[in-house]
DNA sequence: TATGAATGAGATTTCATTCAT
DNA sequence: CATGAATGAAATCTCATTCAT
């Protein structure tokens, strides 16, 4: 009956831990997180972090691991998914899915987007660009009749960076036109750099 | 013969401190950052930043005010400059004269993209976006013929932000393409985004 | 038989900070009076203080209102507890009793007295001298035989500047006589100015 | 024709530095006291006031020396000037040029009584006090049918600090009465403490 | 395990004082 | 003499971290 005890406290005290952190790093910002405000927030004592966190650093770094894994693979696998349709559609949904994922996590991204230093953990961002990058660059080459690209990688290169760019600022700024405009017109932006054109 | 003091002066230390400012940044990061490090780094006694500053938030305002807007100036001249040119040509030099301004100023825009905390200086970049796409949307506008496009706004907006983030990532990770790839690439996704697809 | 951990902790620690203020003001003056030689004098880490105090004025502050209602609640209660008695003996003993009070607290006295600039808690003298001042004033309203004085207040104003005045220096400077012929000295000079001339 | 050059300057100067630091005092109270603020205050460079005063404290000393020996000649004056007089005339005006005295001087008085702390400059004050009393001692002792009092000394120490405490609040704190009223009312307890009483 | 008082190093900032001009 | 930029010691205060309970 009360097994587990420890282990699901761990469990439930670095999931509050870190809930606290996001919390305070969008309602303050990245110079007022301090780990007693941290720990106020998750309603617990400032010596107790240390029972899960060696020290603060390593809390800002589990509040960006706690989801950016996982966004991470919900951005793989939404492309996983959709690399074996056909034709446009296959980019569209690709496209909407991502759009989706980010919407999802806007608080986390906020956070890794706007209020933290980038440089500590700049290499997480770019694990996830590369390996999204590889996984597209992969396909292309697979599937060489789908763009008139020679190199794969440059390619890629582009189009990630620009796509993850875009769909995050889509998301982080709202603009004024709406998910499906946004994602035509980066439909548009992608047919016209990565497909064959028209007749060739 | 006589120098001009006190202006001569404190514009001097004024330079000394933000150029330290920008080298600590660099060299130690964000967390790092403190009043005893960059007087040390400017060689100047702690209690001296404090005849040119009012506080530590305000060195850090002036690292990136310092170059931030002749940066703005740059990229809008480079590309007013080239507003005037026809055809292909145009775009591909002021995505070249981007380029170039952005690699005149890596060490600013390292520490600005790389090191800050984005949040308390997020609006200066988002102004010089706004600039960049309201210039963008207004030439759109004036020469319909370029763009099959008939949302200019949203076209700019899209352009704006792909191309700008682009050839910032460009500079900043200098992937192993060269600087006229890099420039192809752009226009052959500009191109096929932008241009009318008829006549191609 | 276990302690109230917390409450008694902290009203130990507020003690000896307000001690230790207290004594650095005695023996090092206002100028003097810093953060870190109260935490010094307290034994205790600088960081320490503000667990319990705001601030280093707070401190000081802390340290008039340690003692200062208590001695304006002993020089009342003095008072009061002697305005029963009959004739002389009861100013007399009301003085003396003054004086004790007074000469209980010299540490406090000489502080507020000779260290601290007035202005930041001059309100707090004159709060005391204002209350004082109303007990006599209707005092002597009640018991208009005891004095020729038409106007009570102003009476009561000269008599209430005046001992506890006298009576401050009697206990801060110590003069050669003793505290006897003091009394009997604010004796004559209250009898003179106070009491009917008539039947003397 | 223009002579005396740096004596002049040195005694402008010294006056000006002077009236900055009552200024201050008086606007700014003791805390915000800073050579900075003086300077600023006087219209000339902080490096300035070195040419005159040693250091701050000396400062200090000079706003209270520049006028208290003054003071301290006027109220001798005063009483000198009354000595040689009959009767209760002479008492009534010369607690009259006591309190005019302090009223020409009320920005020193105040600053002296509220704003510094005493302890540095305790002994100006108990200096005029003996001085005085020095004064109404032998005055006592050389006219003993002025007076029913044995111990010259003690009945002129209750007497100098009562009225210079009395003069002192009525010109600090404004009462609601008027100055003949004050002196009358001192008058009153002066003649009931130190006068013969009638008949005797 | 959880606590939270205590710590103390270090951060920011002030300001009395100096000194080259 | 006068200046005022520069100094740097020291003051106030913060906060990540520890440890006795």
């Amino acid at each position: 009956m009360r097994k587990q005890p420890q282990q699901q406290r761990s469990r439930q005290m670095v999931e509050r831990i870190v809930d606290a952190g996001l919390s305070v790093l969008l309602r303050d910002g990245y110079d007022a997180f301090s780990t007693n405000r941290v720990a106020a927030e998750a309603g617990i004592s400032p010596g107790s972090l240390y029972q899960y966190f060696p020290d603060k650093g390593a809390i800002v770094d589990a509040v960006i691991d706690r989801h950016w894994d996982r966004i991470a693979d919900q951005v793989a696998a939404a492309l996983l998914d959709r690399l074996g349709d056909e034709g446009v559609d296959m980019v569209k949904e690709a496209i909407g899915a991502l759009v989706d994922v980010l919407q999802t996590n806007v608080g986390l991204l906020r956070v890794v987007m706007e209020e933290l230093p980038p440089r500590p953990h700049l290499h997480r961002r770019t694990a996830l660009e590369r390996r999204v990058r590889e996984l597209v660059s992969a396909y292309l080459a697979a599937r060489p009749e789908l763009t008139r690209a020679q190199d794969h990688e440059r390619t890629a290169w582009v189009l990630v960076l620009t796509i993850e760019h875009l769909a995050t600022r889509f998301v982080l700024d709202a603009p004024t036109f709406s998910r499906e405009e946004f994602i035509d017109e980066v439909l548009l932006l992608f047919s016209g750099y990565a497909a064959p054109a028209a007749g060739q």
